[in-house]
DNA sequence: CACGTCACG
DNA sequence: ACGTACGTGACGTGT
């Protein structure tokens, strides 16, 4: 045997009965748990394909509780009796599938896992460890591997891990795990770490000073922080035995040698008696148990891994790229740079048999340059793994790339594959080699094989346009923007504190005097005491965990205390400054700029999204909060330009739907909130009240979102029945897009999908759900995502035009950032109006609607000016 | 780490 | 009869 892959049996299956909402069968035996272990099982035996298979269980009393020991719950969290009941049938089923189980009495999983991996680095197998705890990272290495299992949002996502790996995302070696657990102990293992070390310092002090026991060699360093070195003297103890207690036992006898692990074929009768009691029928399924001669489990011969094959000679390395060049089928790329200029850098480009390895250090600097331009040239047309995070490791370095015409990453978006390579080769069905040490080697292996299937799959689901004309045009566009960052004036976000923390002070001082004490207002849960059983407030909504405290529930509270709109105030203020004031401040760079992270590959509609700093949710509703625009500003001679669509959804809506009405209303640049108040209410226009107005642009709102007459009563504070009313009207009055709610709902139905008009495709599996909220929510969805997305298309286009003509105009002008219907360009004061002029052309020329387009723009030094 | 809250479109 | 609008990200609290 040449690899084994080792379950901790009950962390995943634990991951599993969270990952998935309780299922019962009709005898009301629960399977959840059940389900979602094998779901997993078999995702991870079909990408390992391993030769032998063991799953280990920790027998530690965790038995059946009676509900007499309820008085348990009220502590520490302990398995919930609907998992326990679930393991014995999960062991049952393990033995009729011939697989085998490891448990001990007295053991940890942990140790089970460390023993036998240790047995198998002796023998030279490869062993990969299956779990869902961290604890187990500190195995990894000398030939073990460990594939951590998590659950995000029902999915569940695997990562493999190798020292290397581990070395990328943790910054430390696998065993120093232990170490870092010793400072920083874990609760729910009863480890006490050094009081007051949390993780982000435990990792800190390891990455610097490597072990523990370092560190207490060391306690007299100049650079250790006194706080930080007076926790460590007084918790060396018990440090220490954390120490002990973080370690995994590798030494067991875990009587259960390693050849017995071998899969060995299932008991088909039996299997299936089991099975069929639990109601599993995918799993029986894809067992293949009615034919008993088939085995899906059983490994499958798996594709070998190429040897990289070193380019050492500058004349053989420049007739290869010639050669791959015009062979015309595009090769993938991978490589290593380091973050520091001075590391060599190291490409691999591969056209499927081979991998050529390129390494700066074998060429001379005037060879290397030369080697360097030509991979990176127009003609040599390449595959790559995440085209932004190229661009941007070519910038670092001065340098540009050319010639990008496959992003696996952006199509493994597109088709809704995931988000790593493997789980996009899992799901397009594409058999990878597999996974070893050479991760280079083997990602751009993974690249080549990955590219034709996904082309396909992208000219199967009408998405080429969408792919080569947007997405891959953008990263080029995105990376510009977030090198370029917008400006700040560092000084007077600093001055605004100040300003808020005064004001928070004085409101914190008012709230505490009419409350008649301290608290934290900051806190839900002693607010909602005050409030509801101190002053006696009538209570509202409810939370799962308490009374709620939102804005509306206090908006509600308004005329009842005067505390209300102090706490209001307060939440306001301190929100502006935790948030935004604050959080900015940290995020300024070297340069005086703020360079947010732009993901193109975050959203399930097509946006984008904005983080570290989020500069797509900087205040603009508020007065107060909108100061904030005022800092943000263009620098030394430049301005900024700003523009967004005006009702670009509703333009949207009005050509999916082909609703006469509505597409009449913008033809004739109507006011399309008026417009339809006057329709609703049955008024002429210019008799429109405000209330009117507010009431039916609420209802525009509402409609592209998915409406309920509950939540729409809720909005514009009217009775249900009212907002039924109105909706109804509404619909009457608009009847294509009554036409078209019913139609995409059924057409989701249908596909099981959605679609905006560039293509995008958005899956909804609950669309068929028996459940009734499930069902509802995704047919909201169903509403909302063609419209929205279709808008995140047509201004993803227009960033590239902008671009591109920006470019093309020899102007200097960049955009800086995409606010989702709004784009900012900073451009120097003398081409301000040519970019005006430009910009909104192209905004409105991005996507030919049966309605226009249209876009306002402003000029000015700050955002606040440009926008205003 | 989950939750509540709140900022934006 | 159901429970209640789409999509994001950041912060603070508390288990």
């Amino acid at each position: 045997m040449k690899k084994i892959m080792i379950i901790d049996g009950n962390s995943i299956v634990s991951r599993a009965f969270y990952g998935i909402r309780l299922l019962s069968t009709k005898d009301g035996i629960y399977t959840n748990a059940l389900v979602g272990f094998f779901n997993i099982l078999l995702k991870i035996l079909d990408e390992e394909k391993p030769d032998g298979l063991c799953v280990c269980f920790d027998l530690k009393g965790k038995t059946f509780r009676h509900e007499f020991y309820e008085e348990y719950k009220a502590g520490r969290k302990e398995t919930p009796n609907e998992l326990l009941m679930q393991i014995p049938l999960l062991k049952e089923i393990l033995d009729a599938m011939g697989i085998a189980r490891c448990e001990q009495e007295g053991f940890e999983a942990d140790d089970l896992l460390g023993s036998i991996s240790r047995a198998c680095e002796q023998e030279g197998v490869t062993a990969v460890l299956v779990t869902g705890d961290r604890d187990s990272m500190q195995l990894v290495g000398n030939g073990t591997l460990l594939r951590y299992i998590s659950t995000r949002g029902g999915k569940t996502e695997t990562t493999l891990y190798d020292e290397w790996k581990i070395q990328l995302d943790f910054g430390i070696e696998p065993h120093q795990f232990v170490d870092v657990k010793a400072l920083m102990g874990d609760p729910s293992d009863n480890i006490p770490g050094v009081p007051g070390i949390g993780g982000k310092t435990a990792f800190a002090l390891i990455q610097q000073y490597g072990s523990l026991e370092n560190i207490y060699a060391n306690l007299d360093a100049p650079d250790m922080k006194a706080g930080v070195r007076q926790k460590l003297i007084n918790g060396k103890e018990k440090a220490e035995l954390s120490y002990r207690l973080a370690k995994i036992n590798r030494d067991l006898e875990f009587g259960c040698p390693i050849s017995q692990m071998k899969i060995s074929p299932p008991d088909n009768d039996k299997l299936y008696a089991i099975l069929s009691r639990l109601e599993m029928k995918s799993l029986i399924a894809r067992l293949g148990l009615s034919e008993p001669s088939t085995n899906a489990i059983a490994a499958t011969p798996t594709l070998p891994l190429p040897e990289a094959e070193p380019v050492m000679e500058y004349e053989k390395a420049l007739s290869l790229l010639t050669a791959l060049s015009e062979m015309g089928k595009p090769v993938a790329l991978a490589g290593t740079w380091g973050d520091n200029s001075d590391q060599k850098a190291q490409w691999m480009l591969s056209h499927g048999e081979k991998v050529y390895s390129f390494s700066e250090a074998d060429f001379s600097q005037e060879e290397w340059a030369k080697l360097d331009e030509v991979i990176f040239s127009e003609c040599l047309k390449k595959i790559v793994f995440d085209v932004k995070g190229l661009y941007h490791v070519r910038k670092r370095k001065g340098k540009d790339a050319f010639g990008i015409v496959f992003d696996i990453m952006l199509a493994g978006y597109l088709l809704n594959l995931g988000q790593e390579l493997s789980d996009i080769a899992t799901s397009a069905d594409v058999t990878l080699p597999k996974k070893a040490e050479k991760a280079l080697i083997w990602e751009c292996a993974s690249l080549v094989l990955l590219e034709a299937p996904l082309r396909a799959l992208l000219e199967e689901q009408d998405m080429v346009a969408l792919f080569e004309e947007i997405e891959l045009p953008l990263a080029r566009v995105m990376a510009d923007m977030e090198v370029l960052g917008f400006g700040i004036d560092k000084q007077a976000l600093a001055a605004f504190g100040d300003e808020l923390a005064e004001g928070i002070a004085k409101t914190e001082a008012e709230i505490f005097a009419l409350a008649g004490h301290e608290f934290n207002i900051q806190s839900p849960k002693q607010l909602g005491t005050v409030l509801f059983e101190e002053l006696g407030l009538p209570v509202g909504k409810k939370t799962k965990t308490g009374y709620s405290t939102n804005v509306d529930v206090l908006n509600r509270l308004a005329p009842y205390h005067a505390i209300i709109p102090k706490i209001l105030e307060f939440r306001s203020l301190t929100k502006l400054k935790s948030t935004y004031v604050d959080g900015l401040l940290k995020q300024i760079a070297k340069d005086g700029r703020i360079h947010s992270s732009l993901n193109q590959t975050g959203t399930v509609t097509g946006r984008i999204s904005s983080s570290e700093p989020n500069l797509q949710n900087i205040p603009v509703r508020s007065e107060l909060g909108s100061r904030l625009r005022e800092m943000f500003c263009a620098g030394e001679g430049k301005v900024l330009i700003d523009a967004d669509y005006s009702q670009i959804e509703l333009r949207v809506l009005a050509h999916i739907a082909d609703d006469r009405r509505m597409k009449e209303a913008f033809l004739n640049n109507e006011d399309i909130h008026s417009t339809t108040a006057a329709l609703v209410f049955d008024v002429p226009q210019s008799e429109v009240t405000y209330e009117q107005r507010s009431r039916a642009k609420a209802v525009n709102f509402g409609i592209v979102y998915g409406i309920s007459d509950f939540s729409l009563a809720e909005d514009i504070g009217a009775s249900r029945k009212e907002a039924r009313w109105i909706i109804d009207r509404y619909l009457d009055k608009y009847e294509g897009v009554k036409a078209y709610m019913a139609d995409i709902v059924q057409y989701a139905k249908e596909h099981g999908y959605v679609t905006t008009l560039w293509n995008r495709r958005r899956y909804l599996p609950d669309i068929q759900s028996r459940n009734f909220n499930l069902r509802s929510a995704a047919e909201r969805t169903a509403l909302n995502t063609p419209i929205q997305g279709t808008a995140a298309d047509i201004i993803k286009m227009a960033m590239v035009r902008v671009a591109q003509r920006l470019e093309a105009e020899n102007l200097s002008a960049r955009l800086i950032l995409q606010v989702h219907d709004e784009l900012i360009v900073e451009a120097p004061e003398q081409e301000a109006e040519r970019v005006k002029k430009l910009l909104t052309e192209e905004m409105e020329a991005a996507m030919q609607l049966s309605v226009r387009l249209v876009a306002e723009s402003g000029v000015g030094k700050t955002w606040a000016e440009a926008k205003g």
